[in-house]
DNA sequence: ATTATCTATAGATCTATAGATAATGC
DNA sequence: ATTATCTATAGATCTATAGATAATGC
């Protein structure tokens, strides 16, 4: 009945010690890491397979396909950042500027921490695809709620529109762009980095 | 002997206007187009050329395969910009400054103008391949370039080398950002977005 | 009986080469 | 003769399905 202990069904052709991950998600981070790393359309299911420890074949018994394995690491890794963003827009006990900071620095903690590299997904020109609606659905609402913390601050509560959708660009843009800094320096230290991102992040916005 | 007229070879399957361009330039700028669309490893050999107007085989007589075309296509994004960086930095009549906000400028204006999105080439996880090693160090010079005239600067003399560095990760990382900012929206019209980019590259850069 | 896996493979690619062909050049 | 192209295709994939197999569960 424990985690361990045998199993239901025919045992695997290569026998690796039972991580305790449930087989989907070692999919998924199999997926994460080859995406990442070679991309998507140059990642075989067969790679993505055997790194996760069965046959090529045994894969379609968890997921339908690479495609659902992308759509679904895509909305993992937007989906917690929305979610404090939220946190953070209803939190009137502080200052908008310093939620709007904290957003900045969790966001690139978010993106470039973690064991791969799953920022890097945001690079992947097969994103853009209809496909992955649900994810950039998440994305656009992640990004009005920068404009609605950049609104809520002192500064930029006195800027027209076409000025503030300017600047929510510009951070939103700093942001997204480290992923690219991460990726041609994947050691530097993540924390300092995202203290250092989430204050030019204010510089930018002016506030 | 006009550009025009008879041309040498078996005729094309697909007759078109002659465009002018050399085949081996139009298999750059369709490379171009559907690497930056669709992706490198998604685009077929096959798509290229007969975007180019030929059969795919004929590729083989101006190219030695996608990778040349891809390696090519990055070597001429990035060069130009680094003459640029070369003689902004050697022209000593003006103050640093502004040659470091011409510089971005000019950058943001080279990676989101032009035909087709060839900043969106930076974003490819192929690139990262020991292969194309020329555009990573053109690359890396670059970047230093924009690290001295950073430290060119009143502000930047002051700075310890490691807040240098990481001042000059953030503008860098800022420019090539609006690679992302650009695929969101290809719309927005390009040079008004160059100078509030660098605009905002300088209060990063706190100078 | 149910389940998780396996092996095998059909069908659909895609790349790169071989060899034929249809122009111009001399 | 030279050149730029073509058609055809071998060889190497890769995906997704079909059907067999080896466990546990009852």
């Amino acid at each position: 009945m424990g985690s361990s202990g045998r199993r239901v069904g025919r045992p695997r052709a290569e026998q690796r010690p039972d991580s305790g991950v449930p087989p989907r998600d070692e999919l998924l981070a199999a997926a994460a890491e080859l995406f990442t790393t070679s991309g998507y359309a140059a990642t075989t299911t067969r790679a993505v397979a055997e790194r996760a420890g069965m046959r090529q074949a045994s894969m379609y018994h968890y997921v339908s396909g690479k495609e659902e394995l992308l759509a679904a690491l895509l909305e993992s890794t937007v989906t917690p950042s929305l979610a404090l963003a939220r946190r953070l827009l209803a939190d009137d006990s502080r200052p908008a500027v310093e939620r709007l900071w904290e957003l900045c620095r969790s966001d690139v903690e978010l993106l470039c921490g973690g064991p791969h590299n799953l920022g890097g997904l945001y690079l992947l020109p097969e994103v853009r695809s209809e496909r992955f609606a649900g994810f950039h659905a998440v994305r656009a609402e992640l990004k009005d709620t920068y404009r609605q913390l950049l609104a809520a601050t002192e500064a930029g509560g006195a800027l027209a529109k076409s000025a503030l959708d300017l600047r929510t660009d510009l951070v939103f843009g700093l942001i997204e762009g480290v992923i690219l800094v991460h990726r041609s320096d994947p050691e530097r230290p993540v924390s300092a980095f995202a203290e250092a991102t989430a204050d030019a992040a204010l510089r930018i916005a002016g506030v």
